[in-house]
DNA sequence: CTGAAAGCGCTTACAG
DNA sequence: CTGAAAGCGCTTACAG
């Protein structure tokens, strides 16, 4: 392997010299420089990425804009535990990395913790479009300092985002409807039950709906979808006489919940003993570990939230430092989770 | 952070001093020593890696020693991948692989790969363990010189590798049986379908079979299992007789076969048009990706053979380069794969 | 037992 | 437009 002394030596110039070319810095003669990349080119020089790191002894900011976290049982607890181990493997590189959390159900404080981030210095941000329009004006404010950034979790279409690294939504919708046809019979009944307090993410929990019911209508089979939201109330009564009336339809075997908050529907059919319905969900946290384990959820369909923060995060890390180029949309794998796999993730 | 020159000044003695004491070289009194460390702990010095690296200007080779490859159908195909990307990912290390094929079903041609890898001084070794006797005596070699190794796809107890890299082959089974238990009814039959020729993986096959009958067994459910060898011949006829016969069994609607082979059914199933029969196998090769886009093939297991390849190798690295100590077992995730997701991998 | 100096392959002022 | 030199934080002979 050559080294940037072996280039200037054979092109008879200085090192800075070639320094400047590989960098496309000013301050060469349009010969000098052609005959430098000729010579790259030919011995297929490429930069030692240690000595440059060490050379530049620069240090590195990311910042990060996604919900509070209250418990471990929260969906963004498992994103951030992957920021922080690419953050700590990325530790020789002299990276940090700076939180900007926000109440999920709250623009305001969307904006507010948005607007704090850009109040400070970054090399780029990593974040979670929730609220789409609040997320727009401000991208164009990091386009224009030269920001980059990348998404999680939540795809935002028309962004200059150098990536989009989260779960194709619709198409895991139909996965969990492929294998709702599986647990149902012939002429049984499936219910979809929204929560109010998800629809906030509208985009990612509507497609996974849409490939639901798209997945029942493309094979044209026998069964009958209903679709029910519950109440957005603390009061555990309202909550239960609302399910208690809804399954009341004795056709009703399966149940598919596209949030993790399948585990109110779990606790329910636990408690009132009502293991014969089949239910689907979404996300492992600890509560709904405990429900797959002993198979009142049938399915989980995981959205590998601990990688798409360690993902996220070393995609901007390489961007920044090593000048790689990721994908615009790496979409991760549609893990399907059993009592059979969950130990394996 | 603080650096080595740091440390030296804080301890009153040169840097070359520091560095002995970090990396336990001797020749440093056991006083200043004793001191030096006190500071480092104190500071919580850290080396610099990017330092280390260029100023020990190494080069690192690692032997790989995995099955070889005939087509792009061939599951080590995938691993090879990932090593190679791994290995690329690792360029900046001067970091290079050296492969030893050997022939699958023959454990001479093992024995004169591995005995060729050990003529050749490495860094570290990635190997497949295909064969128990071979390669146990070829590992106390490898102790002896201190060259650490990893397994990947076949695990092998009590071998001082520094990990293991692959599937938990009995839960991968037990996975296979819930899904089959899902698409055959009561009263059924459902067939586990050997490939003689896989024999040779004794363990990893006999344990997902081991795996699928538990379930069966553990949930008593009524459906009758059987088990068939395909016979090891190239005639098609044949093997196509023996497939006709095994199936004049009108009760059998599941087939499960325990091995990336599972397309040999697949192509039986399509050209005879029995598409009411459900299939389970192994393995997303070029091939089952077709059978399992027209459903031929109802699941796939698969069992992340580029991961295998791409973490096998950068664990070497990781553990040469950076002294980083992985987990013994690294058991991959048991990924089902089916129409809906086979997209996203 | 300890230190001073050269070197790893870059980048960055600074001088000309 | 170009070069010489110092420096990033380590390791490694070599001298004493």
């Amino acid at each position: 392997m050559k080294t940037i002394k072996d280039i200037a030596a054979l092109a008879n110039v200085s090192i800075g010299t070639v320094d400047r070319v590989i960098h496309n810095r000013p301050g060469v003669s349009k010969k000098t420089k052609e005959r430098i990349e000729e010579i790259i080119q030919e011995h297929n020089f490429q930069i030692n990425k240690t000595a440059r790191t060490l050379a530049l002894n620069k240090k590195y900011d990311i910042a990060v804009l996604i919900p509070a976290i209250e418990s471990s049982s929260d969906f963004w607890y498992l994103p951030k535990k992957g920021i922080e181990k690419a953050s700590k493997e990325n530790e020789i590189y002299k990276t940090s990395v700076s939180y900007f959390h926000f109440n999920l159900f709250d623009s305001n404080s969307f904006k507010e913790a948005f607007d704090k981030l850009l109040e400070n210095s970054f090399d780029a941000v990593l974040l979670a479009p929730v609220f789409l329009i609040e997320t727009q004006k401000r991208l164009i404010e990091l386009e224009q300092r030269k920001i980059p950034y990348v998404f999680i979790n939540i795809e935002l279409q028309g962004a200059s985002n150098i990536s989009y690294i989260g779960q194709h939504s619709f198409d895991s919708g139909a996965l969990a409807a492929k294998l709702m046809s599986l647990l149902v019979h012939r002429e049984e009944e499936v219910i979809i039950v929204k929560v109010r307090k998800d629809n906030i993410h509208h985009s990612a929990i509507e497609d996974r709906i849409s490939g639901f019911k798209s997945y029942f209508n493309t094979k044209a089979l026998p069964i009958k979808i209903h679709e029910v939201i519950l109440p957005n109330t603390k009061d555990q009564i309202a909550i239960d006489t609302f399910i208690y009336k809804t399954l009341s339809n004795q056709r009703i075997k399966g149940l598919f919940v596209p949030s993790s908050k399948v585990s109110i529907m779990a606790k329910y059919i636990e408690k009132h003993k009502l293991k014969h319905l089949k239910l689907i969900g979404y996300d492992l946290n600890e509560e709904n570990a405990v429900f797959i384990k002993n198979e009142t959820i049938d399915f989980l369909i995981d959205q590998n939230a601990f990688f798409q923060g360690y993902e996220g995060t070393k995609t901007l890390f390489n961007f920044i430092i090593n000048d790689i180029v990721p994908e615009k949309n790496k979409y991760l794998p549609i893990k399907l989770l059993t009592k059979e796999n969950i130990k394996y993730l």
